[in-house]
DNA sequence: TGTACATCAGTGAACGCGCGTTCACTGATGTAC
DNA sequence: TGTACATCAGTGAACGCGCGTTCACTGATGTAC
């Protein structure tokens, strides 16, 4: 009874998610601009033409691998903000949440590193799109914490976007580290987790500094 | 007297350079993995079988773009930190600093954005390697500052990478704002001014917070 | 349940095109005497 | 200064190849009655 999609839409979403897939991992030694549409339907075993059933062009299988890279982080980057441990619990949960994403989405966050600045102008609009939404989510968040009482909404955008920076190349590094020994990986976290904690030093005297000395 | 190159020696050096420049315009809109050799050949008005002269490949131009890119960065650095000013001084200044670099070299800041994590494995490493150099520089002109007394050698190694990361999200964030209002560019050096702010606030507490209450 | 027609995901052949690379060459510049 | 030879940056034609896109098609799935 429950109208389960059709054996046909369901057939139609598996190729589609194939060519995803395929595009995805093309997308290990390459950039999304030099990816050829043959490439990606060689790899699924499907015909040229058939790309089009699915995508106006490469920029729109880009796209939509945006969302799939992105689409999982927002409930993620809620959770870890939600609960409030004190600073050090919540530094340590927030780099390990970091590490764990990435290595389970090497694939996704290469992508999304790579294309993030990358040649394809509709690709690069949609990451900064998500980007700007992760900030929002992050100021809000950091907003109900105590420790931002009396910050403007300003500062307050400033300091979500700085963590969002940080979480960013972060991953980024965690990302690059893939294959080689986990000496780096540990590396990573410690430069992480020192960076978190001089940006929370910092906040504490925020607005201490900023009253008597601004210019 | 002065054997300045000869003519034929100059004559090269200058179609190389021709070379380089139309990649660099060329690569605006697109990557270097898409890049064609073709493409630049034709902006330069010289047969394609010529490129061969002067590079191996587009791989090959790519790593001398990194160079001039980059290049010439290195006695800025030291030049910004070499000046000890006072803490707000050295802010403004170094902000003031990337700004006008960014807008004087926009498109190669553009190329080292675009290429840092993008599809041509030996322009990564290149761009890697030059900005842990960068990181090196930072670390020991940053050692060579009062506030850094008692700092162990991996707390300013860590303290330069953030340092270093900083600047190139700056310099990123900068460079995008190119072609819009001049009020991107404020919001970005407001920003960047209160992240360097926050995380002198936050090297100014380090040593008293690390001590009692390190795990 | 059965039949007749509509839909549309995927096919396969064809197209014109620009690509990277090779090669023997040309002619200005450089060098030896 | 003049001459004979060497070098080598840049030429231009040719090559085989894979590309993105189009088109009329096929045949399984969906729908109306």
């Amino acid at each position: 009874m429950s109208h389960t999609l059709g054996a046909r839409q369901a057939q139609k979403q598996q190729t589609r998610q194939a060519l995803l897939n395929a595009g995805l991992a093309l997308l290990e030694d390459q950039s999304l601009s030099s990816l050829g549409l043959r490439e990606v339907t060689r790899a699924v075993g499907v015909a040229p033409a058939g790309f089009y059933r699915h995508f106006r062009d490469m920029g729109d299988l880009g796209v939509a691998l945006v969302e799939e890279s992105l689409g999982s982080l927002h409930s993620m980057i809620k959770a870890v903000l939600a609960e409030q441990d004190g600073a050090e619990r919540m530094i340590d949960r927030t780099i390990q949440l970091i590490a764990r994403h990435v290595s389970e989405h090497r694939a996704h966050f290469r992508f999304i590193a790579r294309e993030r600045h990358g040649g394809v102008r509709v690709v690069r609009d949609s990451i900064a799109a998500e980007f700007g939404l992760f900030a929002q989510e992050v100021a809000a968040a950091l907003g109900a914490q105590p420790v931002s009482e009396g910050w403007s909404p300003e500062d307050m955008r400033m300091l979500a976007e700085t963590y969002v920076d940080l979480m960013v190349t972060t991953a980024t590094a965690f990302m690059e580290a893939a294959a080689d020994d986990p000496g780096t990986e540990d590396r990573i976290a410690h430069r992480a987790r020192s960076q978190l904690r001089l940006i929370y030093l910092g906040r504490l005297q925020w607005l201490a500094a900023s009253g008597p000395s601004g210019d």
